[in-house]
DNA sequence: CATATCTTGTTAATTTTATCACTAACCCCC
DNA sequence: GGGGGTTAGTGATAAAATTAACAAGATATG
């Protein structure tokens, strides 16, 4: 793997879509892909993508292309895909649902270990498998034991709060699903799904088609 | 509003998130707001600020900054949200619910008409008081009862077909959380949410700290 | 009411990102 | 195993996005 001086994020954010159409062609069968041919597939210039893959490394080769099986390994192993996580969800509700069966239905690689929730009458039943334990309790939880990453979904208010416990936690990183711009002391990443500027921006482009 | 021109999306993704800073302002009685302390606030440069919102207008005023109940509103119209929205969800399992009491709760602007689903022993039920409907009516009730908004929350398997049935009804725009991307003849804009790729660039930014 | 201080709108410079174009390597078939 | 056809890697180029710079207008103050 090359990988020296700084990626844009502009190519980290797509090496999971090359991941997704990589499993595609997995599944069909497919031994082996050109840059032409994935680009009719996911839609950026074939350019992009050699120029993308070859940040990390030289994966194909000319006159054949890229093999599925090896390109899948290789940006799996970019990405961190060759270990497990160990995940806590805070907020119990609904979309914290959603997520925790999400995760466990979508891949070995993730593990939801707790549900943490302020709601008293919640506390100590069990969703989707997984116990139900008090947020007062988390930083506690998490110190003993050691976890890779913490989802938030819990209302704005009560975000920072659940962000403070989780960093004194010492996860590695913040998957963030409340509406908010959350401040982290620690230097850890954090991923934001703002649902509400996602459909906000939909409502802008239903407005303006011609914008399109 | 001067837009002119084609406007990057670039721009307009940011646009939700000067909203959510400007309803936050008004919610604590600020009046004024200046390119400056709007920076601090949400971290894009005073100077991206202001072309940003230049290309729809001179909303602001030398010496004083920009009004932030005016320029929440200019935005808002922007974005297109002096009007309702009717909206439906297709796949009523942890994740349609979750974004049905979302919608709900979160805006008067967006009102879940109905819920479809492939199951026949949830057909006839209710969610958050939205009645469950089976997806082989969707196309027919969505040309008996417009809609603007569709989103899919069902399995990759299902999610072309959930989509073919709403452009078939004449939904606006397209809200997809199904790990796929779809195919759509319309010309309509899609949102896609794509929850694991988000993880994977979590993922990828725990296990290169200096990267961020 | 004059003036020092702000702060925008706007153009220019810079940086980042994406595309093009070409070379050299490799495959596949005859 | 030789040659035509493919295709990756890569440096140059173009496009897009961001940041910087500054003139002009407005505010606030004494």
């Amino acid at each position: 793997m090359k990988q020296d001086g700084k990626i844009s994020s502009a190519v980290i954010r797509r090496l999971p879509r090359y991941l997704r159409a990589l499993e595609d062609l997995e599944n069909s069968d497919t031994e082996r892909i050109s840059s032409g041919e994935l680009s009719k597939l996911i839609g950026y210039t074939a350019s992009q993508i050699r120029q993308d893959l070859n940040h990390f490394g030289g994966f194909g080769q000319q006159g054949y292309g890229y093999n599925v099986k090896d390109l899948k390994a290789e940006i799996g192993k970019i990405l961190g895909l060759n270990t497990k996580y160990r995940m806590v969800i805070v907020g119990s509700g609904r979309l914290g649902q959603a997520i925790n069966s999400f995760i466990s239905s979508y891949s070995a690689n993730f593990c939801v270990t707790s549900l943490f929730d302020v709601k008293e009458d919640l506390i100590g039943k069990e969703k989707h498998g997984v116990l139900i334990r008090s947020v007062d309790t988390l930083t506690e939880y998490l110190k003993e034991n050691p976890t890779d990453i913490g989802v938030i979904t819990v209302t704005k208010e009560n975000a920072q709060s659940a962000c403070d416990k989780l960093v004194a936690g010492g996860v590695r990183g913040i998957w963030n699903f409340a509406p908010i711009d959350l401040e982290c002391t620690a230097d850890i990443p954090m991923e934001n799904v703002h649902l509400s500027d996602n459909l906000h921006s939909l409502v802008y482009y239903i407005n303006h088609p011609e914008q399109i």
